[in-house]
DNA sequence: GCAAAAGTGTTCGATCTACACCCATGC
DNA sequence: GCATGGGTGTAGATCGAACACTTTTGC
């Protein structure tokens, strides 16, 4: 409780803060935002991959990506990107968060590329029309991917295994599984989310609790789901809390199945 | 359970990766890192600033930090700035860990730059030595800033406040907490680490069992605290773990102080 | 002696888990 | 009818918060 702010002297040797910038004698960087966009198809998850047709790395999967603007900042430009390879965002609400950057000098091969990476959860899309500039791009089974089924171009198997991590971590104290589902959904369906990224089940009746223990997690609308076997359930729509106090917990830990 | 991996088109307008790409036809990108590093003196939490020395911003204090080199990631240039601005991180093992990148297109007035932000938790540093290139910084008490005392440089009030965020809530489900205090520390001492970051007092006793229940938090070595009043004090060092669960939880919630 | 802090124990209530059960509907 | 899935209830175990108590040392 004795010695606070006090004033010290450090030595410095590097360079401090922007000041004294010689642009000249750095080589040119460029700044890309590089997208995971999750979903789920059929019960698994999905991200969406683009087939490079150029080199290096031609003919292999990446993420979608693109340069960050001369005037945006890398959110923007992700926002942006998103609209552009799925046309969604536009007018759904998209969860995108930032998810870190990756820096590495060796990481493109033809010169300084700095990529902040980016996750996105989103309902299932309908299948975007093919325009007349497309891109041939497709959904793949993370676990297809993850599993070595195909490799990715650059350092995105890295990127991808992070942004899984981070999803499924995401899950536990965050609303964010309500992105993943349409407007409305029923706890089975919420439920079932849960189930496919964490890869396991959780008991339904403590899930639904759970759940509706949270305020602002799900808000009840006046509909029901009809059309399947069994009574009518009950739909929900996403509420305004984001974070879910106490936290879910999967059942290991952090690590993935 | 039906479809899956369709082949689907999308309409791509914007560039794909770094595919076709003319440096000229963006402006230069410097990318920088910042770092908040923070430690515990006289029991309250501090940051270390730099005072600038040049415009813009000439007098304000900033966030230590420096231009990430043509052969170096950000972690890397992160490492060596710690080392140069405070020489610990050398021998001494460190908590450096990426915050978040921050890009806005107006960041610095002068240029370009886009900052990968860093977080560092270090025991409280022997004052360093005058060098005689010596820039001026000085250890400020993390409240004193954030209460709009001084203005940072920049953007770096948003990082910092950013920072300080995320190590509350790292404390909840890692074990960095050990990364404040020198390298033997008493349960009490760990405690006080919790109590001063997130403003909160927390049972001692319950506290004691809680750390002791997860496996590698701390190991006790074959020492007692000598020199204070009450009973020779157990002495431990940080463990192997590095989550803690079940996590830790603050009272209220994500809000402070 | 007294204050400060370590270490141990105990109680009570909240929470979570794991089931069991009923019901409504599509096929 | 029967499989499917929604909704409700409950007993037992577990966990955590609160608090009481003893002990040991520096001053």
């Amino acid at each position: 409780m004795t010695k606070q702010n006090s004033r010290v002297e450090v030595t410095v040797s590097g360079p401090i803060a922007p000041e004294n910038y010689d642009p000249s004698a750095y080589p040119p960087f460029a700044v890309t935002v590089d997208i995971v966009i999750a979903t789920l198809r059929g019960g698994r998850m999905h991200v969406l991959l683009v087939e490079r047709g150029a080199d290096p790395y031609q003919g292999a999967w990446a993420l979608p990506g693109g340069f960050v603007e001369p005037d945006e900042d890398a959110d923007t430009a992700a926002k942006r990107e998103l609209i552009e390879e799925t046309g969604i965002g536009r007018s759904t609400p998209v969860h995108l968060e930032q998810l870190r950057t990756y820096s590495d000098p060796g990481r493109d091969p033809r010169m300084r590329v700095v990529s902040v990476a980016y996750v996105a959860l989103a309902p299932d899309l309908p299948d975007p029309v093919a325009g007349s500039d497309a891109a041939v791009a497709r959904w793949w089974a993370v676990d297809d991917v993850v599993d070595g089924e195909i490799g990715l171009a650059f350092d995105h198997a890295r990127i991808l295994s992070d942004a899984v991590e981070r999803i499924r971590a995401k899950l536990e104290y965050a609303t964010v599984a309500t992105s993943f589902l349409p407007r409305v959904f029923t706890l089975g369906e919420l439920r079932a989310v849960y189930t496919e990224v964490w890869g396991e089940a959780l008991d339904l009746q403590n899930f639904r609790r759970k759940v509706l223990a949270v305020p602002g997690f799900v808000e009840p609308v006046d509909e029901v789901r009809t059309g399947v076997p069994g009574p009518r359930a009950q739909l929900y729509r996403a509420g305004d809390a984001t974070e879910i106090v106490p936290p879910f917990r999967r059942a290991p830990h952090g690590e993935g199945r």
